[in-house]
DNA sequence: CATTCATATGAATAATTGTTCATATATTTA
DNA sequence: TAAATATATGAACAATTATTCATATGAATG
């Protein structure tokens, strides 16, 4: 019954050097913080949540308008509402039936404006 | 055989005032446009690419050297940096049998910036 | 030119996700 | 309190996707 060691499927050598990798692994964020970032960006990874973002960029909206607007059904709205909502990326006010939903901070802004720069290369 | 209005599933009328409209209208880049960029954001929206993208910061790295960082298979990695570089956001450069890999641009980092910022708030 | 090493890639699978449909909740008004 | 309106939500389904496994390609080397 002879142990074989798990093939490590590794190449032969490492290129990098020592101080390369140990500054990897003290730049590196968190695991945690880098899932949550992974996250935050699914949110902006869809064309329907970004249309959002966009119209709300403009004003203030209640959800049958930008359903309206963006020519889309108001339960498919809703659901990706509740999306931005969670990833705090919209905030929201009741006024009697209506709900008004807005960009919750700037960096929306930046973030959508450093990606237009970049595929617009 | 009376004809039923189909069901537009709207609200009885928009609260927002026409300018708006025309002015979300004007404003709001092309349908391409959007789709690409939320092509883009799916990119970043995994945590397997973002490491590579925050090893890649710091330095140049082939492959392998990836892999084992990460503790993923050379594998996976391959196929992760093939949707990178359709993205644009690596290069490489070929030396022998190995494959340097690194950034492509400076957009890279502002964006994960700001992903940052966001999501320590 | 056969072998080895580094990387790439196609197929398969499991997991995630966006929309629809039906319905529930919440608020106002008759 | 019943009806109407705006929004939210659960379930279902189709579509997308990340990883694994097996294998192919490409480059150096004996």
């Amino acid at each position: 019954m002879s142990e074989k060691e798990p093939v490590l499927e590794q190449c032969d050598y490492m290129h990098l050097h020592e101080n390369v990798i140990e500054q990897v692994q003290e730049e590196m964020p968190e695991e945690e913080i880098l899932y949550d970032l992974a996250e935050l960006f699914k949110v902006f990874g869809d064309s329907t949540r970004i249309k959002i973002l966009y119209v709300l960029f403009q004003s203030e909206m209640c959800v049958c308008d930008i359903a309206q607007l963006l020519n889309m059904s108001q339960s498919a709205i809703s659901h990706q509402l509740r999306v931005l909502k969670q990833a705090q990326l919209v905030k929201y006010r009741r006024e009697g039936k209506t709900v008004f939903y807005s960009l919750a901070d700037a960096h929306v802004n930046t973030i959508l404006n450093q990606g237009l720069e970049h595929i617009e290369e």
